[in-house]
DNA sequence: GATACGTGGCC
DNA sequence: TGGCCAAGTAT
């Protein structure tokens, strides 16, 4: 859960998701709809799909145990190089040291080391395993990380500052590019891609008894996830709400419902989406609806793995209810 | 080795 | 507003 997550971020979930699988077993058992629901908002959804994998390999090894030895760690789904040393080490005080992003830039500090060659971590490996203490491996390692994120900051480094609470730091007499004064040019910025902008609607269309429709696999983005209706803002159709066209027949939309309810903004890694947001009403017409649709209650909602565009494209739709009165 | 993947907070 | 980054992994 902590993957590219804040611990601010994790710290009010990690609770209930383990209350809610409380074990390997339980984790391998329940459906992956529900392991999403409980990992609705965090993003990284295939995180939640390789975690319960993961824990159906572990439950079938021999006593249920997570293993002991790093390639076999590694070897589980999930469990990538930080991963498998951050387990061995606090769980087993196994000698493997951690390298996550608060590790990579102390050391890129401390060392001066220089991108490409550098980067993106045999050298850093290297010098994480080295500096590892054997006696204290998961304390030693925690603390690496500590002194990352709370003393060795991306920007304005705590290297002599006292007073604050932060620093100063305990290995400043030891940083290379802190005797140089360069603590900011280290670790070296990678370049980024130009962010992408995606325009789209967003349908929140509902049938009469106020039941969501949602589907499946429509979208760029989110794979296997549960949205709302998405489409991309056509320039050729200017007016037109023309979800009626996109969806299967059966379902009709009742165009002179559609109304603007606001605009949403939403980032998923390197691409900036605008949405406007829409309601509606829409009638299902007989029968089984088609696999990848759903018509959903708020309850039934609950149950499955919701992003947070959903959560913004209701609270717009909350709002613009309110505005009517 | 580069890229895709979610989201939120801070400046 | 837009850029940067976070207890990374898989492809």
């Amino acid at each position: 859960m902590l993957q590219q997550t804040r611990v601010e971020t994790v710290r009010p979930r990690y609770s209930a998701f383990l209350a809610a699988f409380p074990t390997p077993a339980a984790l391998a058992a329940a459906r992956e709809e529900t392991v999403l629901a409980h990992w609705s908002g965090l993003g990284y959804y295939a995180r939640a799909r390789r975690l319960r994998s993961g824990a159906s390999v572990v439950a079938e090894r021999p006593g249920g145990a997570f293993p002991r030895d790093p390639a076999a760690a590694r070897a589980i789904p999930g469990i990538g190089p930080y991963t498998a040393a951050a387990v061995l080490s606090i769980s087993f005080d196994l000698p493997y040291a951690v390298v996550d992003g608060n590790v990579a830039r102390v050391l890129a500090r401390l060392y001066c080391l220089e991108p490409p060659h550098d980067r993106p971590g045999a050298r850093a490996r290297m010098l994480a395993q080295a500096l590892l203490d054997p006696a204290h491996p998961g304390d030693h390692n925690q603390a690496m990380m500590e002194l990352g994120a709370l003393v060795c900051l991306p920007t304005g480094p705590a290297c002599t500052a006292t007073g604050t609470g932060r620093g100063p730091c305990p290995v400043a007499e030891y940083c290379r590019a802190h005797a140089a004064g360069m603590t900011h040019r280290y670790p070296a910025r990678r370049s980024r891609p130009t962010p992408v902008k995606v325009q789209a609607r967003l349908f929140l269309l509902r049938d009469r008894k106020g039941r969501l429709l949602v589907e499946k696999n429509h979208w760029q983005f989110l794979p296997r996830l549960w949205l709302p209706v998405i489409r991309p803002e056509t320039i050729d159709v200017p007016g037109a709400l023309d979800v009626p066209a996109a969806l299967p027949a059966r379902f009709r939309v009742r165009v002179d419902s559609l109304c603007e309810a606001g605009r949403v903004e939403h980032t998923i890694t390197n691409h900036r989406i605008r949405l406007r947001v829409f309601t509606g009403l829409v009638d299902s017409g007989p029968g089984p609806l088609p696999g990848e649709y759903l018509l959903v209650t708020d309850a039934e909602l609950a149950g499955l793995g919701r992003s947070s565009i959903l959560e913004k494209a209701l609270r717009a739709e909350h709002a613009a209810a309110a505005r009517r009165g």
